[in-house]
RNA sequence: GGCCCGUUCGUCUAGGGGUUAGGACGCAAGAUUUUCAUUCUUGUAGCAGGGGUUCGAAUCCCCUACGGGCUACCA
């Protein structure tokens, strides 16, 4: 009989969460629906000196923000609580005691500034220092020292941590659900420390000991945590639950686009893209790094790109809704390989995305966009109609400004290069013309303006080409834009002749 | 340095013994749009290298190279 799917998210809060933890994130959730299961958020604050206020809130936002909500944890409920570490303390020492008990642990004394020394040592050796089964003999621990002065020690108050006993030389294997069979020989592992000195575990025996309280089933996370899987294994085997213990699944990382190394904080500002979900002002340096949503990415992108990065369905589908990505997923279709983030990609999917919103919608925020500027927005059907016509040309919401500004702004200069191109010595006097035509037209209605110009253009005998780039150019600044005739209609009568005349005073021919 | 993982177009990837090595982003060209963008069509470009195994390797094995991760009383 299986056991029910349990899946959690445990990150730490020691600054925003990045992309790909958003990631990894979306992997658990999709695993957790897909299969029915549970998905919870445990917050892995073990680390005291790294806590950084307002990440763990930042964590929960963004969360909600991609719609990966949780039905455990930290903020949202559930029965295996507390789901933060650092309000589970008591519960830890516990386990470290009893992996004393039987051999697989033991009490170190070894001060941090001792252990230093021995490392400077080790490299000026050209080496390197590993508390292990090579050393442990040799160094202040309940292995060398007598259970007398062990016990001395701790009454005295001496600082002591942890650590465990690695065995020696033996093979642990596990079948990876994403990387197959891995071998670690014990040979090469240390013995990690597992309780701290202030009282703390450390991750290692934390994230046991709870995804074993939690019932969790799987733990996905990233590959940076590969090394660490023996570890965990053999914790398990030595706490006695190795029948009930999850299975592992390691994640590949996301890459820099260009250069070496994995995506890292600095990234974004570099090269012009967020690796954050959500806008993050540092609360002790100020520094702030740009967020995907205030980026103007709409979240069904963004999770869309990351679902991609790493994963594919087996087939040439790219695009998913939430549901469409849950019925697809699977973690045995998630590549081995490290992904090299695309922002160009990231861009075609939020275009993607924005076509799909009601122009309703978008209208919304071009109105808030139009209030920031100080600029009326008008009646709401234009607005939208405007929308209609020209969300195609835009890849984020606030290009809607860069694209439409000219249907509530008169255009402030002329683009030169248009300028020197088309507009030719009897370009004024022919757009004089045309403005005077204007004024005499009663149906003012892009389809009737349509016929009526070009009866009037027929009769001159002049041709289309010599005269819609420069009115463009009077209208909107540049030669770019949608239909001309949709544009005087959306423009109005009076405001088509101003500008038109307005350009006709400014441009000058030589 | 040690341990572990990885390597198919520039990027994300499909393909797991016999394929004209497929798709997407990007880029380029053409068509449409009397502008620009969109859209459509076409094109561009790849199995890291070397050894095996095999009638036959992108696919299986080994080595090398390269990339990545870990190597804290951080997660």
């Amino acid at each position: 009989m299986d056991r029910k799917v349990r899946v959690r998210f445990a990150p730490s809060p020691t600054g925003p969460l990045h992309m790909g933890g958003v990631r990894t994130a979306l992997f658990n959730y999709l695993f957790a629906r897909k299969q029915d299961g549970d998905f919870l958020l445990r917050i892995e604050d073990t680390d005291q000196n790294r806590y950084v206020p307002g990440a763990e809130d930042y964590i929960i936002e963004s969360l909600k923000w991609c719609g990966l909500v949780p039905d455990e944890g930290v903020g949202f409920g559930g029965n295996f609580g507390p789901y933060r570490q650092s309000e589970r303390k008591d519960i830890y020492y516990k386990y470290a005691e009893q992996l004393v008990a039987n051999g697989n642990a033991y009490y170190a004394f070894d001060t941090p500034d001792e252990l230093d020394a021995l490392r400077a040592e080790a490299e000026a050796d050209k080496g390197v220092f590993s508390y292990d089964t090579h050393t442990r003999l040799k160094l202040k621990n309940s292995l060398t020292l007598s259970r007398d002065i062990v016990e001395e020690k701790i009454k005295a108050g001496e600082p002591w941590v942890i650590r465990f006993r690695m065995p020696e030389d033996t093979v642990v294997t596990e079948n990876d659900l994403i990387r197959g069979e891995v071998s670690f020989n014990t040979a090469s592992l240390d013995d990690k420390v597992l309780f701290k000195a202030d009282g703390m575990p450390t991750y290692h025996l934390a994230n046991v000991v709870d995804d074993h309280l939690m019932q969790i089933s799987h733990v996905i996370r990233g590959e940076e945590w590969l090394s660490s899987m023996p570890l965990h294994i053999l914790l398990y085997k030595a706490l006695g639950w190795e029948d009930t213990r999850p299975r592992f699944a390691h994640l590949p990382l996301i890459l820099k686009p260009v250069g070496k190394g994995k995506l890292s904080k600095r990234d974004g500002d570099k090269m012009g893209f967020p690796v954050f979900p959500l806008l993050w002002k540092d609360p002790v340096s100020g520094e702030q790094y740009r967020g995907y949503r205030e980026d103007g990415y709409l979240p069904e992108a963004f999770v869309n790109l990351l679902a991609l990065l790493g994963w594919n369905a087996g087939n040439d589908q790219e695009l998913f809704t939430m549901d469409e990505l849950i019925q697809s997923f699977s973690l045995d279709r998630v590549v081995k390989s490290g992904a090299r983030f695309d922002p160009e990609k990231a861009k075609w999917f939020n275009r993607h995305y924005l076509q799909q919103r009601p122009d309703a919608w978008l209208s919304e925020s071009f109105r808030k966009q139009l209030e920031e500027k100080d600029v009326a927005a008008g009646d709401q059907e234009r607005l939208i109609r405007i929308v209609g016509l020209i969300k195609d040309r835009c890849t984020f919401p606030a290009d809607l400004w860069e694209h439409g500004s000219y249907f509530f702004v008169a255009p402030g200069s002329y683009d030169e290069k248009t300028i020197s191109k088309r507009w030719k010595d009897d370009t004024s006097g022919k757009l004089q013309a045309i403005a005077d035509f204007f004024k005499s037209l009663d149906n003012w209605e892009a389809e009737q303006i349509k016929e009526d110009f070009s009866a009037f253009m027929n009769q001159k005998e002049w041709s289309f080409g010599q005269v819609m780039v420069p009115i463009r150019l009077a209208l909107v600044g540049s030669s770019q834009g949608i239909d001309l005739f949709l544009i005087f209609g959306l423009l109005g009568k009076e405001e088509t002749i101003r500008r038109i005349e307005k350009a006709l005073q400014v441009i000058k021919t030589a």
